[in-house]
DNA sequence: ATGGTGGGTTACCCA
């Protein structure tokens, strides 16, 4: 599908740091904001107590793959726009191991014959550039790569969103000369993020801006998010068809503003 | 000035 119009689906992307915490805060969120598709990372939780009842009365099924203390992600699918039927799948077999920071949805939209990929990763932070859990990272991007490949060769529509804790380009970073190579900046990590572009996605948030200073993610230390001291490593990513479609993309900043909130904030594209 | 905060948990963890 290339050339089409929108669906009129406004999907995004937020890392939540513990779900348990911030369930208010997503409530709040998905009642102001209305979005149809989220993937949550950083979930924080077991399958056992994940919040779905609390999220279904905000109208919303959920799919989920979570483990305990780290990782986790998870969908979200506004009942009032699609079909029913839901094919998931956790996990991808090229991964480098079982941490749950992956999970891939196909929805239809009421009314439609549109099969619509919504695939949401929550990439390894890496650390530090060089460190074992650097060579994770890169590994895991390698797998992800080839994952999108064949997700794109299949010609369904595909959306591909999550914390990827990579900023693509130095217009990403409030400062590029302090984190010049650092972790999250890196070549290597940032030829990765290429490589999932070259495969045929396009970034939403850089169709419709260009400026430097938008950033999705403000440490916590540093009172980072007061002194705008931050990166834009959360994306939403679109295959060709559904990015002929998007109309806007934009970070919402304002969760990030709300007492105890994540260290990341919502992203979020029309298509 | 090379720290700091905030999740998770009880691991000199992870981001």
């Amino acid at each position: 599908m290339s050339g089409g119009g929108s669906l009129g689906l406004k999907i995004a992307s937020w890392n939540v740091n513990s779900l348990r915490v911030r369930l208010p805060h997503l409530q709040r969120w998905l009642a102001a904001e209305q979005p149809d598709l989220v993937g949550l990372q950083e979930t924080k939780t077991t399958d056992d107590k994940f919040p779905a009842e609390a999220l279904h009365a905000s109208g919303y099924r959920s799919v989920f793959a979570g483990q305990p203390t780290y990782n986790g992600v998870a969908i979200l699918i506004r009942d009032a726009q699609f079909e029913e039927a839901v094919d998931w799948s956790a996990q991808d077999p090229r991964l480098p191991d079982d941490q749950k920071r992956l999970i891939a949805a196909t929805v239809t939209p009421k009314g439609t014959t549109t099969r619509l990929r919504f695939m949401n990763v929550y990439v390894p932070n890496g650390s530090e550039v060089g460190c074992e859990k650097y060579d994770y990272k890169l590994r895991w991007l390698d797998a992800l790569k080839t994952r999108i490949n064949k997700e794109i060769a299949s010609q369904t529509q595909l959306a591909l969103v999550g914390d990827f804790n990579i900023a693509p380009e130095d217009r990403d970073v409030h400062d590029p000369q302090a984190w010049h190579e650092k972790i999250l900046c890196s070549t290597p990590e940032r030829r990765a993020f290429a490589a999932l572009l070259a495969a045929g996605l396009t970034d939403s948030f850089r169709q419709h801006c260009t400026e430097p200073g938008y950033f999705s993610w403000w440490d916590y230390r540093q009172a980072g998010f007061r002194r705008g001291l931050g990166l834009r490593i959360d994306h939403v990513l679109l295959s060709a068809g559904l990015a002929s479609g998007c109309s806007n993309a934009l970070i919402d900043k304002e969760p990030r503003s709300w007492d105890q909130p994540s260290d990341h904030a919502p992203v979020v594209a029309s298509v």
